[in-house]
DNA sequence: CACAGATGTCATTTG
DNA sequence: GTCAAATGACATCTG
């Protein structure tokens, strides 16, 4: 069940969107198991009807949240950043389709028009569109949906069938991409026959040929997107049916196959056309686009986490070579193809491949092609001291070093790789290897990384897609947000109570109901029990109160309890008593003593009313003293209660944000250490291209008498100008060893 | 029955 | 000073 929230969080949701986006209302509630709990409830979660009342005083909350996961107002938000994130997740993780389909149309309009297209089918330009306008509004539309479809044939370089009389142009255009579309899928171009097209057409004409005489634009859309239906039915990329299996076909499928022409259209034709679209499909996707673009910093330090990998062959980089390769495709976006000219090379365009750390690694490797293998099974020993000074002073051996060059590279390190080194012995000190970095890495690509009880963790909610924490920090906050709703349905005693109204509600009925809806979660199911009652939530919706236990202490004997609780042994027999009995024992205690003592008006009222109206409302009674103060006390309960609630929750807000403050350390924490063995990675290749430099130096050198100087006796070295020395071994041993005190000394 | 968690209540503090 | 909210501590109930 978690898992599913998280699918549905992401896949559902954005899929939702898109469809939305384009016109089409989709219940997915009806691609649910029974089983599965109503969409609405996952998503929204099963507590939003609780609301938070509105603390006065802030010191306790976290960073000065003036919203509570269990409100509405919360829930508002976090449905928000739900959403946000799911934008986000456009860009990160599926339909690329969609965004590549926008960006070829966007491309071609510049030039690669298929010669082999039809003039016929194909010549509907945006000047033909303008003269289509017949009808104010769907005049334009109508038009504009033929002009994306030419374009975006144009753009696929189509090759169109030859054009069937009857067949409108739409169709045929629908047609030729949806062959094309399907080509992947092994349907050969025959599935798409004209005739049989027709006849698909006609019943679906005849289907809805009443309903849809006057909506041309939904009309068109509709019946496009139930012609690609049938499509997709034929090729079995029946979306409905597959999307809970395969949520990546469907992101491909939606824009593809089941998006109505007129979006594309309506996304491109400002930048094809120059006019304003009449529709605010652009501007939605724009907005969405921003909003991704605000977010874009924190997008990319997921990406660049995951997407921090070692050179290959590396040891470290056996996780992560393939990580790139996936995700780069993936992460083509609408908004980095309108950049691009080329729509088909993404690595080419996109960012994140461009500063991908492997890139850069790879591009190092070849400075050292022949001792790739030997530097990284020189990086997985344990002696990390050994990756910064010559072999010959810690008595390591190493491949690259030829023994006639003894300490060749001793004067060489400057002093920002002394600074290395000293990063280096911490981090021996601190019993930090290569191979506990790569089981570090290991770890932390897996899954967050974090120490935390997963199953706890807020983050196992949607962080484990296998591309590492990335969304480990908004899907706590998803989770925040789920945590905090709590089931809507609550039935109602409270009706029924009359003069009694403040109080619990069936509590076996609604928890049962409710936990079935967030069974799927057992830690939120806890959390969803703690009721959330505002007053003036509660003055609204007297029967969103709910209490979880109808707490009837052995308070101490009062004259006021005298009428409390009938003995067990009256109340029997007959539905009416039995039913009474019930509601008796929903009633709290408050509730029996102020029915006891006849008090004439609802404990909702007098707990939450405000203090003006409050006394009024005494006012307005002859109240006996002892009704007084049962009514003082009940108020007084009543809040001190509610306030324990918020107490509560407030409690648990606070340690919901600390633990996701720990998470994003532990996530700092790990993102440090990759780029800690990622530099300690440059800087041993560094040393090996010095090493190999200086070795190609040195044997070049020829004394006076044309003889190469002896590697044992003189030495090469770094003079503070920049100049190359030679000086007698000796000496660069001397200071060799005094750079590698100076370290050590700075420490202390 | 023991236990943990949820909830209610009281006393007290705080603004 | 009063009031409401917050909160720690405790009691009680429930599963």
């Amino acid at each position: 069940m978690l898992s599913l929230k998280k699918y549905l969080t992401e896949g559902l949701l954005q899929f939702t969107i898109l469809l939305s986006l384009i016109g089409v209302r989709v219940d997915v509630d009806t691609y649910l198991t029974s089983q599965l709990p109503p969409l609405r409830e996952i998503i929204l979660g099963p507590s939003s009807a609780y609301t938070q009342t509105q603390f006065h005083n802030l010191r306790n909350t976290l960073d000065g949240y003036g919203i509570h996961p269990k409100s509405i107002d919360l829930d508002n938000y976090f449905t928000a950043r739900r959403l946000l994130s799911q934008v986000r997740a456009l860009d990160r993780f599926q339909v690329p389709t969609t965004e590549v389909n926008a960006w070829l149309v966007h491309r071609d309009p510049e030039g690669s028009v298929s010669g082999s297209q039809p003039s016929s089918g194909l010549t509907l330009e945006s000047s033909s569109g303008l003269q289509d306008v017949t009808g104010p509004d769907n005049g334009v539309r109508e038009s504009e949906t033929e002009q994306g479809f030419s374009e975006d044939l144009e753009d696929l370089g189509a090759v169109a069938p030859p054009v069937s009389g009857d067949l409108t142009k739409e169709d045929i255009d629908l047609i030729d991409i949806l062959w094309r579309q399907d080509i992947d899928l092994g349907a050969g171009r025959e599935i798409f026959d004209y005739s049989h097209r027709q006849k698909e057409q006609d019943v679906d004409k005849d289907l809805r040929d009443g309903a849809e005489q006057d909506d041309t634009w939904s009309g068109e859309g509709a019946e496009a997107l139930a012609r690609n239906l049938l499509v997709d039915g034929e090729t079995g990329e029946s979306f409905p049916a597959q999307f809970p299996a395969d949520i990546s076909s469907i992101t491909e499928a939606v824009p593809s196959e089941s998006e109505p022409p007129g979006l594309q259209n309506h996304l491109l034709s400002p930048l094809l056309t120059g006019t304003e679209s009449p529709f605010d499909l652009e501007q939605q996707w724009q907005d969405l686009m921003s909003i991704m673009e605000m977010q874009a910093m924190e997008v990319n330090t997921s990406t660049s986490e995951i997407l921090y990998s070692a050179p290959p062959g590396d040891p470290l980089s056996t996780n992560y070579s393939l990580a790139p390769n996936t995700p780069i495709n993936q992460n083509v976006s609408l908004h980095q193809a309108s950049l691009g000219g080329c729509s088909q090379d993404f690595s080419l365009f996109s960012p994140e491949v461009e500063s991908l750390p492997v890139a850069s690694s790879s591009t190092l490797l070849p400075l050292v092609p022949s001792n790739s293998t030997s530097l990284n099974s020189t990086f997985g020993s344990t002696n990390l001291a050994g990756l910064f000074f010559p072999p010959q002073l810690n008595g390591s051996a190493n491949d690259t070093a030829g023994p006639e060059l003894p300490d060749p590279l001793g004067g060489l390190l400057d002093e920002a790789m002394l600074d290395e080194i000293s990063l280096m012995d911490l981090a021996i000190e601190e019993g930090f290897n290569p191979v506990q970095a790569s089981q570090l890495e290991e770890e932390f690509d897996s899954d967050s990384g974090l120490s935390l009880d997963s199953s706890h963790s807020p983050s196992s909610l949607s962080s484990s897609e296998g591309s590492s924490s990335s969304s480990s920090s908004s899907s706590s906050s998803s989770s925040s947000s789920s945590s905090s709703s709590a089931s809507s349905s609550a039935s109602s005693s409270f009706s029924e109570e009359g003069a009694v109204g403040y109080s619990s509600d069936s509590e076996t009925l609604d928890l049962e109901e409710a936990e079935g809806a967030v069974g799927y979660q057992p830690e939120y199911s806890k959390f969803c029990r703690m009721s959330y009652q505002d007053p003036s939530q509660l003055s609204c919706l007297p029967y969103l109160e709910h209490v979880g236990h109808n707490h009837t202490y052995n308070m101490a004997p009062s004259a006021l309890d005298s009428a409390d609780l009938p003995p067990p042994s009256a109340l029997k027999k007959g539905s009416k008593e039995k039913q009474a009995d019930f509601l008796d024992k929903q009633m709290s205690r408050d509730e029996h003593r102020a029915r006891a003592m006849k008090i004439p008006f609802t404990n909702d009222k007098i707990i939450n009313l405000p203090v003006e109206e409050f006394n009024e409302l005494l006012s307005k009674y002859q109240l006996s003293e002892a009704q007084l103060s049962l009514i003082r006390d009940i108020r007084r309960r009543g809040k001190n209660k509610m306030a324990a609630q918020n107490c509560r929750k407030r409690k648990l807000d606070t340690i919901l944000n600390l633990e996701r403050d720990v998470e994003d350390l532990q996530r700092d924490k790990a993102r440090l250490l990759r780029e800690k063995v990622e530099f300690l990675r440059s800087l041993r290749q560094m040393k090996q291209k010095v090493q190999s430099l200086y070795q190609e130096v040195f044997g070049r050198l020829r004394d006076e008498n044309g003889r190469p100087y002896s590697p044992s006796q003189y030495a090469l070295q770094y003079a503070g100008d920049g100049s190359v020395l030679l000086i007698p071994r000796t000496l660069a041993d001397q200071q060799a060893r005094r750079q590698e005190r100076k370290p050590k000394d700075r420490r202390k």
